[in-house]
DNA sequence: CGTTAAGCGGTTATCGATAATCGTTGACGA
DNA sequence: TCGTCAACGATTATCGATAACCGCTTAACG
């Protein structure tokens, strides 16, 4: 069997693509044998790819019990806002010394994500937002910050997130909530582009609350979040 | 062979208290063959636990090249402050709420540490010192920033550090700075608190950043940060 | 009937062996 | 002398097989 990469790189790669694409759905069960008989492989490969997997917050293991595909909840949804939003805030701060450098880039993922938004092409809008907001990560300089963000799995959860609000509130355009933010970049006050990063944050998570809350008062706690459209397969990074 | 947990927990476990205790140093190969051999057990849960510890940042691998020690730079060591900062803010803030059930645990925590501080302890300083820390975190609710927080590898860090503080700067108690944080937890400011919380990182922070200039104005990139004291066990936890 | 325990199917955890890959060494030729 | 490359030893990545374990069913037992 040809490879390029280690094995389980690849099968990493497949199921996540699988789980985000929904062919796995929450709490379904991820049996290693099963997948490496699929896959045509050995378990080894299928059960390192599974713990990368836990590291990455997509499933979940128990021991002797097996891997199941981790559901997240509205609890997790709204709980990583103020999370992102104070790590968001002092990105922005500490981005302000590099915004030369991604300005370009910054205005480039605003366009895109505007011409996404006409389309209603949601995965291409999360992919353009998420990159936007990684791009003032990276600029920040501080790598133990850009970890930790990365640590938040901003994009699939990003991804899910903005399918909700499209579904719900179909006329939210959030690329117009990236111009304050380019425009503090420009100006180079750090805590007042601190400030902005937060708000757009805290915004977005209001947002995000809202929908639940006038979704459901009744069911308060712990509704599951589901991802049932049909998706087309992502990959490629549109130039 | 009898075992209670997995043996690739077993494993993690051992190889961790050997790289806290020095025995492996930063930079160190951690060959899976040779310690799969010194175990008495196979590749399998070597390689696991390998894997895991690189999801804990305490190792690095390279595929094909095996793992070695990671090495912890002063720049990290510095980054950390300030995420560290804006985190531990939220939670100040968020934990207020829920004062009322750990007040008792803090004041613990930060006699223990007095303790420890007078015996020069710094195992049990660590120890004590990331309890409170994370107690108020557990108190901010928010699961999300508990695990973000928790990813950050505190109790390793925080040992290394105060390892260093104390053997450059031993009159530096650190419990003291611990009484205007339960003080504000008790008068219920959520901003104060979270502020206290915010200045009480960052003059540790600022600390440490002393401690690295005075030491080697000349080098200032990247100079490594070894742990080159004979340690104590740790294991067991002090009633 | 309710309870316990042995049996069973399915799956994970671990093993021991092998294939694939890396870095190095040293012979060889320019 | 220097650079190239085949061969080697060391180590990782993967395999296929087996032991250990979980949850469930069922049969024996009170």
């Amino acid at each position: 069997m040809i490879q390029r990469v280690v094995l389980s790189e690849q099968v990493k790669e497949e199921l996540l693509d699988d789980i985000m694409a929904g062919r796995y759905k929450p709490g379904d069960r991820l049996v290693e044998s099963q997948i490496a008989k699929r896959m045509g492989i050995s378990q080894s490969p299928v059960r390192e790819a599974l713990r990368d997997m836990v590291a990455m917050r997509f499933v979940e293991v128990e021991p002797h019990k097996g891997a199941r595909v981790r559901q997240i909840d509205q609890r997790e949804v709204l709980e990583i806002y103020p999370v992102r939003a104070c790590l968001e805030e002092l990105a922005g701060q500490l981005a302000v010394a590099h915004a030369g450098d991604i300005l370009d880039d910054l205005q480039k993922s605003t366009e895109r994500m505007t011409a996404a938004f006409e389309a209603q092409d949601v995965r291409t809008l999360a992919h353009w937002d998420v990159r936007f907001h990684r791009a003032i990560l990276e600029a920040s300089g501080n790598q133990i910050l850009i970890e930790t963000w990365n640590s938040l799995m901003i994009e699939a959860r990003t991804f899910v997130t903005l399918n909700n609000l499209i579904s719900r509130k179909p006329h939210i355009n959030l690329a117009g909530r990236h111009m304050p933010i380019i425009e503090a970049l420009q100006e180079g006050d750090p805590i007042r582009c601190g400030r902005v990063m937060r708000e757009h944050v805290e915004e977005f998570g209001d947002v995000m609350h809202g929908i639940f809350e006038d979704g459901d008062e009744s069911t308060t706690d712990l509704k599951p979040f589901e991802l049932d459209m049909a998706l087309p397969p992502l990959k490629a990074e549109a130039g």
